[in-house]
DNA sequence: CTTGTAATTAGCGTTTTTCCTAATTAGTCT
DNA sequence: AGACTAATTAGGAAAAACGCTAATTACAAG
């Protein structure tokens, strides 16, 4: 969990949660969108993965990364818990009024 | 934003937030329950005050310090949008079950 | 005004993070 | 196999975060 925020806390890297959450894209696709050097990129997602906060997983030729929203949800209960939402946390975040989830 | 994700990212500092979510508490209180120099939980409590997570008031001879729970909603709610609840969050946020708000 | 307590600021060394370039691995395709 | 592309690992420099001790400020109260 303590690896969860850490990943959070780099602007960089919550913007490539926002940009995976619409669509799972390849590590290089990801990398030419944000001004770093491609290894950068790497040591981002990299962060992002032990932190459970996405999964890669080889498609052909490139790396695929998505969302693992699981994480994040866990990410959001744990903080909900922070500020007092107490025994309610999980049952709130599992009801994101009109969610697929 | 980029604050308050910085601040939530140090274990130390959640759980002052949790502990302050409890009862406000003085500096000096605080730094006693957590085994660290007197000056090293004001870095941390000052991080958190920049972040807007806390507000500070001298009370007699003592600094009391408590959580602003509207700055604590708002971070959920970032998080809640990165992970894809877009328009439902603030609205999901405020709708925690049976919190006295 | 002086003493005492609460808390912060100064200064410093250590560790961690961040980002880069160069080198290397992994897999594809002809 | 050999060339090409995607991505990661190596190595290192610069900046930021952490945590300490010592010095200082801020009040309160005798």
């Amino acid at each position: 969990m303590n690896e969860v925020f850490k990943a959070l806390s780099h602007p960089t890297r919550r913007k490539v949660l926002a940009m995976l959450r619409e669509r799972p894209m390849a590590s290089g696709e990801i990398a030419a969108a944000f001004d770093v050097a491609w290894p950068t990129m790497t040591t981002h997602l990299t962060a992002l993965k032990d932190a459970g906060l996405v999964t890669a997983e080889r498609e052909g030729t490139s790396i695929r990364y998505r969302v693992n929203a699981s994480v994040m949800e866990e990410a959001v209960a744990a903080l909900m818990e922070l500020m007092g939402a107490g025994k309610d946390a999980e049952a709130t975040t599992n009801t994101v009024k009109g969610e697929k989830s």
